[in-house]
Formats: C-alpha cells, structure tokens, sequence
DNA sequence: TTCAATGATTATAC
DNA sequence: GTATAATCATTGAA
C-alpha cells in the first residue's frame, strides 16, 4: 500500500460515504453537515473507482444517474457554472467579423477566386491584359495563361477550404457527442455546448483565414509576374525599323502618323498600332532631345526616300520619254541644319521630304542646293492631332548632284 | 560585365 | 484621349 492510499484509507477512516449512501439522499443530507468527512469520502470513491471493475464502474454511473435528486442536483450545478464561467467568458463572445477577413475575402472574390466561377478571373486577366496596351491577340497568350494559373490556384482554395470545413464540422459534431455524453455525469449546459462550438469554429476560422492569405498572396504573385511579363520585349526586326525610320523621317516636318498611316505601318512592320504609337512617341522624343545624334540616320533616310523617289521618277520619266533617257539622279546630304519651328496654328513653315523629291526637275544642275518641299497639309488624324506644345526641329537642306 | 539602344510604362499637362 | 517627358527593364554589342 503506497502512502497516499494509506491517506485515502485515513481519510476514509473519519467516515463518510459508504456505496448505500450514494443511492441513499439522506445519507447525502446527513454527510452534509462534516464537510471534512465528506471530501475524504469522495476522495476515497474516486480513487476506489480504479479498482473496481468496469461492470462495477458502469452499475456505479447507473445508479448515479438515476438518483432522484440528480436533476435538481445538475441544474443547480448547471446554475451555478452559468453564473460563473460565463459571466466572465460571456463578454468575448459575438465578435465582430474581423475586418481582416473581410479584405480577404473581398480581394478573392474581385480576383475571382472565390465566389460563382465566371471564367476564373477573366475579369481582372482581361484588365491585365488590356492594360498591356496590345491587341487582344497579343494579349491572348498571357491572357489563357494566366486564366490557367488562377484557374489552379481556385482549385487549391476550394479544395482546401472544403477539407477544413469538413474536418471543422467533423470536430464539431465529436466535441458535441463528447460534451453531450459527458452531460450525464456532469453539469454542462447547452449554452456551454454551444460556446465550445462557437470556439471550434474560431479556431478553424482562423486556420482559414491563413488559407486566404496564402491564396492571396499566390494571386498577388501570379499578377505581379503576368504584369511584369509586358515589361518583357523583343526589338523590332530591321525591316520594321526601317520601315518605321522611312516614314518619320519623310515626315520629319509633321511625325503624326494618322490612325490609318499607323494601321498601314503597323501591318507592314508585323506590330500592332500601339507599338507603332509606342515607336513614334520614343522617337519624337529622342530625336528632339539630341538631333545631332540622328543627323546621320535622318540624312541617310533622306538619301534612301531620294533614291527611292527618283529611281520611281526616272522610271516613269522613261516610259514616258525613251528617246531622253534620264542619266540618273542621286542625291547627298551636304549639310542638315536644323532650326527650330515653333508649331503654331498651322504648318506653314514645314516642309516635306516625300513629295518635294518627286519633283527633282532633270535639268538640276550639277550641284544644287535645295530647300524642300512645301507647305504640310494639315493633319487630320484625331488620334495625334496637331502638336501645338512641343516642336520638332526641321529643315533639310539637300545638296542634289546630278550624276552624268 | 558594362553600357548604349530601345520598347514599354507612368505621371502629368492640355 | 493624346502628347510629352521621365523612367523602367530588357536586349545585344563590345
């Protein structure tokens, strides 16, 4: 016999309870009045409960549990715990929804994520996409691939958020049976039934509101990855950028491409509209901020529209004429200087490169200093109209040679 | 690896 | 809505 069973049998020794007092209120009554005797009896049950049988334990809660005093005994009990506990736990209850969570859940639902399945965020994909600035086919395959991302990362959330609410409603109805079984033995209301599920459901709520932000946060990453994807760029082919110098440069006066001009240089070049848009904004810019780094490209380009008019010129000079044949006209830029125009209300001081070269006369003489063109026409397009703010600097002088 | 060139984006003004 | 100016980010040559 260990020491605190030869304490147990002490205490026991005061006198107490003996099992046909349990079943036996007066016996309760009667105990009621030694305090002292009648923790070491209860004590002594307790620990006697190890050492009987299971049959015994069982016919022992049996007998408990259909005592006539036992209902007044538990509500009472139920009572007292009411007035107790949750007086002081009580006060925690009814939270407000977190607003955490509320951003959580906004952001997937705007994401697409959660919520009824409307193309899985094809919504926000086609913002990303149009904000790109690209055709709608250009944006297409970003557009899918990121449609197939999100649409992965919805699968995880829902599958996840279905297993939590599976496991949270099993826990649940676990504790719930426990608690209701336990009931029987001892003072637990259905209020106190209620406030442990309503902190099951805390906890598993905030295990999902860990699965919200790891979701957020995937989407977040998928976006800054599918955006940062439009910085990626390839350089246009030579023939492009030719195609693209040949006309600013032709239109040095008045570098505005109309809708349909950009539409035309867009088809030629295999770019889209905005590209081109892109294109003549950087060189606006670019060239207007240092002129003498492109004087070489801008008097090649002219040479090239020169050539290129003229050799149309001599072949239109010779089908008409075949007994003068035209010997030849070349051109070379003798110097490019450049004067600022201030773009006021109309164009007059502009002139044009293109159309000024058709008109080389074949009786050039050898060397002869031209200054180009005439009065632009004005612009029409609506899409870049007049530049009434900036000024391109303009004016070629051309040095044409008359080749024999 | 460096750096100029260049396509794209953003902020601002009109 | 467009142009400009500044800036970012990538490319490609040296």
């Amino acid at each position: 016999m260990d020491d605190q069973t030869r304490m147990m049998s002490g205490l026991a020794g005061l006198g107490g309870l003996s099992q046909a007092d349990v079943g036996d209120p007066d016996g309760v009554r009667k105990s009621l009045g030694q305090p002292q005797q009648d923790i070491g009896d209860i004590l002594q049950q307790i620990m006697a409960i190890t050492d009987e049988s299971l049959d015994e334990a069982q016919a022992r809660k049996h007998a408990l549990n259909c005592h006539r005093m036992k209902p007044a005994l538990f509500s009472v009990l139920c009572e007292i715990k009411e007035k107790t506990v949750l007086s002081i736990r009580g006060v925690q209850e009814e939270d407000p929804p977190d607003p955490q969570i509320m951003r959580l859940d906004n952001m997937l639902l705007a994401e697409g994520v959660s919520g009824p399945e409307k193309g899985g965020g094809s919504a926000a994909a086609a913002a990303a996409a149009a904000a790109a600035g690209g055709s709608p086919n250009d944006g297409s395959i970003e557009h899918s691939d990121y449609r197939a991302k999100l649409a992965q990362i919805r699968q995880i959330y829902h599958s996840e958020l279905e297993k939590y609410e599976q496991a949270c409603s099993e826990f649940t109805n676990h504790v719930m049976n426990l608690l209701r079984e336990q009931s029987r033995t001892r003072p637990i209301s259905p209020k106190e039934i209620e406030r442990m599920v309503a902190i099951i459901h805390r906890k598993f709520s905030s295990i999902q509101m860990q699965l919200k932000q790891s979701t957020c946060e995937a989407v977040m990453i998928l976006r800054s990855r599918f955006l940062d994807a439009r910085r990626k760029r390839r350089n246009f082919n030579k023939q492009a950028t030719e195609v693209l110098n040949e006309y600013f440069y032709s239109h040095l006066s008045n570098p505005y491409p109309s809708e349909e001009a950009k539409e035309e240089l867009a088809k030629k070049c295999a770019i889209t509209v905005s590209q081109v848009s892109n294109w003549f904004g950087n060189k606006r810019i670019r060239y207007k901020k240092n002129i003498g780094k492109f004087q070489e490209e801008a008097n090649l380009y002219a040479v090239k529209t020169a050539v290129d008019a003229a050799s149309v010129s001599a072949q239109a000079s010779q089908a008409n004429s075949p007994a003068t044949p035209n010997s030849g006209t070349t051109c070379s830029i003798s110097h490019f200087s450049s004067h600022t125009l201030t773009h006021t209300h109309t164009h007059t001081h502009a002139y044009r490169l293109n159309t000024t070269f058709k008109s080389i006369p074949t009786e050039t003489p050898l060397t002869h200093t031209l200054t180009l063109g005439g009065p632009a026409p004005q612009r029409t397009s609506s899409s870049e109209g007049p530049n009434t703010r900036g000024s391109i600097p303009t004016g070629v002088s051309v040095l044409v040679c008359r080749v024999t």
